[in-house]
DNA sequence: ACCTGAACACCGTTCAAGT
DNA sequence: ACCTGAACACCGTTCAAGT
């Protein structure tokens, strides 16, 4: 009896597993628990299938975090931008990359951890490359402008991940710190 | 033979050891190896004595990276600060708090895994809000500045963990911006 | 007071073996 | 092609036992 084959257990049943399941579970394993949460057992065993199963499907626990950070980063959907100035704008930018940040702390810690902080941040990044040369800017100015801004994010998206009840009391902080280090970077007639 | 207890090995012997030491020894483990070479059983190893005797010394591994984070935040020893102007000074302390960090990456790395990051800058931070004081801030003008800059220097300290190849090329870059923090928060006739 | 080894409950990873 | 359990080399931590 053949179809009795895709209930049984054991060696060589067919489990169904594909690798974009593997990383859904991983991710919400990270979303529920953090990052020491996501151990190659604890998920296997979440999805009812041997440890060594999640090593055909997406490899080590590196390659497995890779993918975890890469299917969140996809899931940062290119956001609104607000604001009639540059400066405006580019502050809308900014606060957008450091909310999604912090909307998903586990995530970004995890992020961070294997250094991955920027992969996180790519596509609201390329929004922001448009708007600094929407006000202007292009060349070393530009990319100086660029990394100055992401480097502040940075501070506080660190800063916020580690105390989140004070992340919410610095969003105006975040919005003036922002300001001044986007003007500072901005040619006169755009500021 | 009593004299010979001094040399003789297993449970009962004395080895002289005393939390200073073990500190110490863990604190050397992770400048050469990083925050993952600090093992229980490798710190054990390394000082020749069993890997519970840790335990009776320090307590836990948790217990053991706070003591010490908080050793290599003692060494960090008072700076002179450099400048005439307050804008200047300010931004000399801000400047030793991020090379301090970076000259240290791998405690830096551990001390932000566990929460710390504050801890390890604290010496440096109460200069800081000295020399805002000598500015002319006050009060909630004074914490807001305080806090501004800490956030902005974080992000470079933590960028330039992850890379610390650009970190020495952001020299430049940090002083433009933690000048321009600086600028936003300082009254009319200090900047 | 100080130090020990054994033991427990975890890890990630490899690998030969099953279907 | 897909999945398994056994095994290896690690972890942190507890605890009864030694002097």
């Amino acid at each position: 009896m053949p179809a009795a084959a895709a209930t049984a257990s054991g060696p060589g049943r067919r489990a169904g597993l594909d690798p974009d399941e593997v990383v859904a579970a991983a991710l919400a394993l990270v979303e529920a628990g953090g990052p020491e949460a996501l151990t190659m057992r604890k998920l296997a065993a979440e999805l009812g299938v041997g440890t060594t199963t999640i090593y055909w499907h997406v490899g080590s626990r590196e390659e497995l975090i890779a993918a975890v950070v890469r299917r969140r980063s996809e899931q940062q959907a290119a956001t609104p931008i607000r604001g009639a100035t540059p400066i405006d704008r580019i502050a809308s930018v900014a606060t957008h990359i450091m909310r999604g940040a912090l909307d998903h702390p586990q995530v970004t810690t995890l992020a961070y951890q294997v250094g991955a902080l920027s992969e996180l941040e790519q596509p609201l990044e390329e929004a922001l490359v448009a708007e600094i040369a929407a006000a202007g800017l292009r060349g070393r100015a530009a990319a100086d402008a660029l990394r100055a801004i992401l480097l502040t994010v940075a501070g506080f998206i660190v800063v916020g991940l580690e105390d989140p009840a004070t992340a919410k009391a610095d969003a105006r902080l975040f919005d003036r710190t922002i300001r001044a280090v986007i003007a500072d970077r901005l040619p006169e007639e755009a500021s």
